[in-house]
DNA sequence: AACCCGCCATGAAACGGTTCATAATGTAGC
DNA sequence: GCTACATTATGAACCGTTTCATGGCGGGTT
């Protein structure tokens, strides 16, 4: 059990009570010591330390209204790629002196709106989210309310909403149309949920490189949604598509924690990778070069996309939202190539 | 500029007036509905919705002083050891539907201060530290303020204090050991700062093993401070110690971060490991079994970590502290080791 | 001496909820 | 018809800050 105060937190009235002095006096030594003669201001410094008081945070928002502080939520806390985002967020953010606080939706809708709700309703100056689901009405009733909303890769249709996206259809194509480049005509891809707007671009993505390439994309392809975005699931999806039989000889994975979870199959079941089955990843986060099998991937500019979403939070339109899109590029190893770079 | 609500936001007072009922009513249509007849409520909830009307968290939280809130504070959220601790705390929380913010301090002591305040104004119900100093003196500052605290991956010495920690010196002691058995006589470590407490106990576990086996540590061991605790970091690092010309035959590394940058440098400097140079990492993280060289590295048991955490300062005694510690593992891989397993 | 001004300190209003004692209304029992 | 009681709704007090109009005071100017 949490341990309850000894007795209740002391207040402003009693650091004045203690030191003297009246209430005002105490929020001006806070807030605008230079407006207090110094005796009195060591007086009431004395009594705070005395206290040990500590300014209640809720009492001093009502009041004032503002806060610096600013929220993210992204589908997954444990994924590099979200957190490589989330320093770039925070680096901007500290020029400026916000600060910020992450919560992870794990790919719930329900926890994407518990966390916005709390959000909110303390007031944050703003929230970058990136969504766990296609329709984003909800994240356009916060913005209506009057707190910043911006999407987070993910790119936004709405003008009253700015985002900071990188381009997924184009991606997915990047992937493809290098898996077809190698020769491979049966392309797995182990995909998310569609009501992921990033897991359903890429997939157009794919079948925009297959069309162009003359496929067919309901024999080339064969999509497998992985139930979570990570090693595990990689790990599941793969299986699962082994033992179906009909193997395809590539698998393009929805991230790089997908992907590794596939490596880490393919090698115990002996299966050489880019001979036996080509893997290509997506968000080249740290490890992928380093991997026993280098992994190919598409690689996304995770810090300026979380600067850039920080900046237009603290400086962007007034009216009229902005929407930057950042474009992927491709970064071929031996996981999918015979003959990488 | 993030843009001001065109006006006002509506207040409870708002509904009351448009609902044609008093603000006692609407207050009890939000927390005790059962209490108020059904069409009322009915009517209060069509003006909630007329006027998208969303509660202000700072003036409830003012008046009914609970929030079911914690924070986490650790020392880099781009570290995945970090965030699989995450992971765990929020498996745990989730079960008395707690929420979970976190924030990074960056190792930053200035950047923990004001996270740590921060959760404290906005009265948390707890607060979970990875503290980027030894000395922990401002938290116990917090706790007796009344704010529950729980460190993190930190053995705590204050009955005042629970803590949640994994053997760092056994940590230290296990990996320099394996070095040692294998054969290695001069070995480097990459170290944070002693400042870090996790630090200077890897370090005393080293210098333990080093001592057993009967080494003088002046000779046989270089420490080296990295930087930033990261691949970066790893990577300026061991070149230092490539150029400082005297050149050890292992490197330990105080995590897997950083060993990563170790093993990129290496191969580009056509460094074979473990031949030329074994290295051992920290963390196990999900991809150091998939590197091209397998990485040896001391395993913790993140998730059971973050999960005792949060049970402790959810059910934690009343009075006395609790101080639980994990034991590491060393799992051995081809980095370290010619014969693995 | 009268006036003005700047400097500090004061104290009450306001922020937007929750809570609780009280009132209003309806129903049942005698 | 009267009392007893349950059910709903009311509205004022309160939480702990910030803010601002107000006032006291001392010194400089005319």
């Amino acid at each position: 059990m949490i341990q309850p105060a000894a007795h209740r937190r002391a207040s402003i009235a009693d650091v004045a009570r203690a030191a003297g002095v009246s209430v005002g006096t105490v929020s001006n030594v806070l807030n605008r010591p230079e407006r207090v003669l110094p005796g009195t201001r060591e007086r009431v410094e004395a009594a705070i330390d005395e206290l040990s008081f500590v300014r209640n945070g809720s009492a001093r928002q009502l009041r004032a209204g503002t806060i610096t502080t600013v929220g993210a939520i992204v589908l997954d806390i444990a994924n590099p790629f979200f957190t490589d985002v989330a320093r770039g967020i925070e680096e901007r953010l500290d020029r400026d002196d916000f600060t910020l606080m992450v919560a992870s939706s794990d790919d719930d809708p329900d926890r994407e709106q518990r966390y916005l709700r709390l959000f909110e309703e303390h007031g944050v100056q703003g929230v970058m989210v990136v969504p766990a689901t296609n329709d984003i009405e909800h994240l356009l009733a916060v913005r209506r309310r009057g707190t910043g909303v911006v999407l987070l890769d993910r790119p936004s249709s709405d003008p009253s909403i700015s985002s900071v996206a990188v381009d997924d259809v184009r991606g997915g194509e990047l992937a493809a149309r290098h898996l077809l480049d190698e020769g491979h005509t049966r392309i797995a891809f182990l995909n998310g949920p569609h009501t992921i707007r990033q897991c359903a671009d890429r997939h157009e993505g794919v079948l925009k490189a297959l069309v162009e390439a003359g496929l067919d994309p309901a024999t080339a392809l064969v999509e497998t949604t992985v139930t979570s975005l990570n090693a595990e699931g990689g790990e599941a999806a793969i299986r699962g598509l082994l033992e179906s039989g009909d193997r395809p000889t590539a698998v393009f994975c929805v991230n790089d924690l997908v992907a590794l979870g596939v490596l880490r199959t393919l090698r115990t079941e002996n299966i050489t990778v880019p001979t036996d089955m080509a893997v290509v990843g997506y968000d080249d986060v740290a490890f992928a070069a380093e991997l026993s099998t280098p992994l190919t991937s598409v690689r996304q500019p995770t810090h300026e996309l979380g600067a850039r979403a920080a900046d237009l939070l603290l400086n962007g339109p007034d009216t009229t939202a902005e929407h930057v899109m950042f474009q992927p590029t491709l970064v071929i190893r031996r996981s999918s190539s015979s003959t990488p770079r």
